[in-house]
DNA sequence: CCGCACCTACGAAGATCTTCGTTGACACCT
DNA sequence: AGGTGTCAACGAAGATCTTCGTAGGTGCGG
């Protein structure tokens, strides 16, 4: 019934610029690019066809898809936030500690005030693998 | 007596060949372009002369150091192994969590087989967190 | 119907990253 | 001394990323 599609090719790592645009399209929904060239200047200052460019790039790589039934063409994410987020977390646990997750789940902890509800959760995480071993 | 120095200027994101670079390093111990180059290409083909380019620019950046008493330099990482993990968790942690450095380690942890050491030691660390509230 | 506002598409410049060929120095062996 | 192997330095090509200017289309108010 609510079959997901497996991707025939694996998305591209978004860059630097990419994922700033893919945050605000979690967070704000699908956008046009008046949208996000208008949230993204309440940060930093970038050129309307920037952001266009940007878009249309993304757009060819498929990390966005595109509505262009109205003059103003809405974007959207082709990735969940949760998948890219995992793609992220696999590559960077690859890649700074030979794929041991768990170091990087340690250097995470480590470093940020974490607060109450966030480290329930992680307890509950920890103890469901325990019990799994 | 063990007294850290803090940079004066922080150290620049080392890229993704600086990166492979800086992980044989902190495996093997100060090295020359050789050893670099013989190690890498256990992984995959680059040639000799990419090496030296790699470490000569990371030189400039600061990500290294060198040693050029002897005819072939030795190259040594400027920052630990730990120092690097934290900088590029914090940054991911910022980039692709808006901070949340739990939610980045609860992603780690969803992916991977841990194994029981790695498990108990994350345990500890959150009882140690969570008496600290 | 004309001008203004807004839209996409395109090209291009400049920065950075990756890779490697070439050059010139140095040292050792014969 | 000349040949061979090893080294650092440099320049440069090609890929990718970032940013923006310009051009051309579309729609609406007057």
């Amino acid at each position: 019934m609510f079959q997901i599609m497996k991707r025939h090719h694996p998305l591209p790592r978004p860059t630097e610029g990419e994922l700033e645009l893919l945050r605000i399209l979690w967070d704000r929904g699908p956008s046009t690019v008046r949208d996000l060239h208008q949230q993204i200047n309440t940060t930093r200052a970038l050129g309307y066809t920037s952001v266009l460019k940007l878009l249309q790039i993304m757009t060819e790589k498929g990390l966005v898809e595109r509505e262009e039934s109205a003059r103003a063409h809405v974007y959207h994410p082709a990735a969940t936030q949760n998948e890219t987020q995992d793609q992220l977390v696999r590559d960077i646990s690859q890649r700074l500690f030979a794929g041991s997750a768990a170091q990087l789940a340690m250097h995470a902890l480590a470093l940020e005030p974490v607060n109450d509800q966030e480290l329930e959760a992680l307890r509950n995480l920890i103890e469901l693998k325990r019990h799994r071993l």
